[in-house]
DNA sequence: TTACAATTTGTAAAGGCTTACATTGACAGT
DNA sequence: ACTGTCAATGTAAGCCTTTACAAATTGTAA
């Protein structure tokens, strides 16, 4: 039978340090107001106890946090990943620290982990595309927690956002696999509902079939959820449609990839055969053979700024508006020319 | 000029409604408590408000907060995320949140992260490897924090786990590239500093090495952070050594994909010039040609199991042990037969 | 109608920390 | 020795919630 050992409080430090709480409390918040002598026994009994101070406890008496929320859809998706990486290594060399939740691409868990994260302490938050309830917005506003978009560009939305414009990128790539002479396209994207940014992917495609005089309802669509296994059934399904698309444009490097083994299954060589593109440009791209085409998300620089942005806002800037970091074609082995016909 | 509305609190939503604080309380823990009548006013009020309650108050006046705290290397590796995705999900359905921090494979900031998630308020905490410095399990007893140990599996070691055994696991791997004849092997490590994970996997080679009569020094070794393009270089530097090894074994799925890659760069065919071999099992692994040989980790099972057991432990379950998962081979193209001479 | 039980609601203390303000002590200048 | 400064430390209020306990209300049985 052995007593619970409650965990030690400022109080129980400043005991047996023989100071009061506000001076343990200064210690560890304004070191140079305290005398060597003091903080050294201080940082004594604080060591002894094993004392960690109550993080709720300090919010509450100090009202900020130094902490930025991040919800993401997945972690399953690399690209994701890596920015958030990159996102937290830049809030810690400025003491911040983040908090992350993902959302399995679902609006209702999204909301949840918002709440979650606002009464977790969020002095800020990060998200993922424009598109979500305006209820939510409605509830950071009154909130008053700066949020800051990030994977999308979009200079119509008045909205802080640090991103790229999907529609005009992937735009670009269709008109380079149009300029290779496809013109039976097919896409294999996410699903789009409640994501903005796979409808502007797939609207950057039909802009470009516009532009070249083809009718966009031509353009032969599976949605499938991110995961290589579903690029790879997608790209059966397409294969089995008459006439066989030329060109198949995947919404995100994952799907293409799927698409690339299953196409190597069925003995259809790529670029000859057919083409096949992504979007993400993770490292993933360059290991299959031949290497995939795709679009470059510059995940990194957006982490970095997001974070370096939201700082300046949790500050009070006021003056953040939408940022168009860009996002650059790179064109490899995957995507060829039409075949003869 | 515009005043800041400050953030509404219980209090704020209890005048608006007429009722005490309280009972805004209860509607909000035990809404049975309360007549419908009055709980209808209340929630009129929160949405009203937009009232989200204080994490850190609430976790104060209930001293729980419902939350695990989870410490990886880095999310970079989809590995570790998978894990905690699957951890993540479990935990969701018995109510409890999830915390991430990732620790860059640095000790120190490990160590920083695991005091910064135990003063938030962690319940309880995840941990991957057994290796890390004593003072950490004595902070953690010292604030009676339970913690779980993953990815790893030692019966010697009387500390809570849910894993493999990575070396064995690494033997049977090692074992099966013996039998087919190779006799110079190459590991291509990820650095073992810190990293009990990597130091079993390497044992578990000279295990099988010594078994097959050959001197566990003659194993050619390099080791290089985790990332597909080290991998690449690593294998530049075996392949540049003299006698070449036959068989090249990786610590993970990540490391042997550079591998390939290169080999494929040198005009070098696996497995009839080399056999590579990784280790996680991770989609990667079935997308490069040939498909890689590795040992699958049961990530998602890890996971699992992992928040099952914790929660356990916070309840007060005292009688946890080590737990064995297994790890299974996955004999696939990469790994052939030794060469002819 | 009255008394009592059961249900609903209110009151106030506690929880760990920060910080404005008050107090003490040391030291320089005279 | 005495006063005035300034640095170091202490005191106590306040941050927002939960919850034990008290009070009020409702319903029921006699």
């Amino acid at each position: 039978m052995k007593l619970t050992k409650p965990t030690p409080t400022l109080h129980d430090v400043a005991a047996r340090a023989n100071v009061s709480t506000a001076t343990v409390s200064r210690c560890l918040n304004l070191p140079d107001q305290v005398t060597r002598r003091t903080r050294d026994k201080v940082m004594q009994a604080i060591a002894d106890l094993g004392y960690a101070p109550n993080f709720g406890a300090r919010a509450m008496a100090s009202r900020r946090t130094n902490t930025i929320g991040a919800i993401i859809p997945t972690m399953e998706n690399a690209i994701f990943a890596r920015g958030l990486q990159a996102f937290q290594e830049e809030l810690r060399t400025h003491g911040f620290t983040m908090l992350v939740a993902s959302s399995s691409y679902r609006p209702d868990i999204e909301q949840e982990q918002i709440r979650s994260l606002v009464a977790r302490g969020a002095d800020a938050l990060l998200l993922i595309g424009h598109e979500r309830d305006p209820e939510i917005y409605r509830f950071l506003e009154a909130q008053s927690i700066p949020a800051l978009i990030v994977w999308a560009y979009d200079p119509r939305i008045a909205r802080p956002s640090v991103g790229f414009d999907n529609r005009a990128a992937m735009h670009d790539l269709a008109k380079e696999v149009l300029r290779r002479g496809h013109r039976r396209l097919a896409l294999i994207s996410a699903p789009v509902a409640m994501n903005d940014r796979a409808r502007e992917r797939q609207e950057g495609i039909h802009d470009a079939m516009c532009a070249a005089g083809l009718d966009p309802r031509d353009l032969q669509l599976v949605e499938t959820p991110y995961a290589i296994e579903n690029g790879a059934m997608a790209f059966d399904a397409l294969m089995a449609r008459q006439p066989r698309p030329t060109a198949v444009l995947c919404g995100n490097d994952v799907l293409a990839v799927g698409a690339m083994r299953r196409a190597r299954e069925l003995g259809l060589r790529v670029p000859d055969d057919v083409s096949i593109t992504g979007f993400d440009d993770i490292e993933l791209a360059q290991v299959v053979y031949p290497p995939l085409a795709t679009v470059h998300v510059p995940h990194r620089e957006m982490g970095r700024r997001a974070a370096q942005t939201l700082i300046g806002m949790v500050h009070g800037d006021i003056s953040v508006v939408a940022v168009d970091l860009g996002a650059e074609l790179k064109l490899r082995g995957s995507l060829g020319d039409v075949p003869a016909a």
